[in-house]
DNA sequence: CTTGACCTTCCAGTGACTGGAACCCTTATC
DNA sequence: GATAAGGGTTCCAGTCACTGGAAGGTCAAG
């Protein structure tokens, strides 16, 4: 299989496959012109990379998930820690933007939005 | 004032006070020395500055928004419309995060956290 | 043989800083 | 006057996970 056809099937774009090769996550043999040429293990454990990122896991975080898929002694326990603490980070964002957004909307709704120039949203970044 | 001064006021780290110099959000002056010389105008923008950062937006946000606030003759309606897309950009992201967190959350609860290699989480990432 | 769609590598840029090295200036103390 | 601590300065590299683009090799169709 080209980069093209795993693209097509993972959705994800060409340059990403090449970079996940580069930092080791995938490791495609090539053939004599060159191409890298892609098994159903390598489509097999990108899409894994593909949607552990689409929960939003670092790259790290899909490295070392990524080998414990791969080994059978593995511990459940290692696993949900992980995605445990993620979860926890996410949480976090969530709270900070909401925190942001109440702030904000707020501000927005004070706001006469005409062609005048008081402000209160300049004044309060503006407060003193 | 000297950046430390500066920096102890805004809680901007003197890097970040440095680097804005260099993007342009700020011009101080320099003293015999060629230390910076910050004025109350400049301790202003910078605590400006910060507190539209803290609210998410961007460094050219920042900027728009700092030129609409020295601008006499602004609308507010200019401010509110930036604040609106801001938000606007923040909530979405709150609802990728959000649904993240909920696919997680769940998969979290499904996985017995053992020293058994069976893991719903991994399931997951790997279904085919 | 040419065209167009692939593929390759390599380099630079993104956003908003942050860390570190190497070096200069100021102030206080010995 | 030497020295040491604690400022300040510049410049370069790194962060994260790609993404864009240039320059060039390869392949299949007409």
């Amino acid at each position: 299989m080209n980069i093209s056809q795993v693209s097509d099937k993972t959705g994800l774009p060409p340059k990403t496959i090449r970079y996940y090769e580069e930092i080791g996550l995938v490791t495609p043999e090539r053939g004599a012109n060159g191409y890298r040429v892609f098994e159903d293990t390598h489509l097999h454990k990108l899409a894994f990379l593909g949607r552990a990122r689409a929960l939003g896991f670092s790259i790290e975080d899909c490295r070392t998930l990524l080998a414990l898929y791969e080994d059978d002694t593995r511990a459940s326990a290692d696993v949900k820690s992980i995605a445990r603490q993620h979860l926890k980070q996410i949480n976090e964002k969530i709270a900070q933007l909401q925190s942001m957004a109440d702030t904000l909307g707020h501000l927005i709704e004070c706001c006469a939005g005409d062609n005048r120039p008081d402000c209160p949203i300049l004044n309060d970044l503006a407060r003193h």
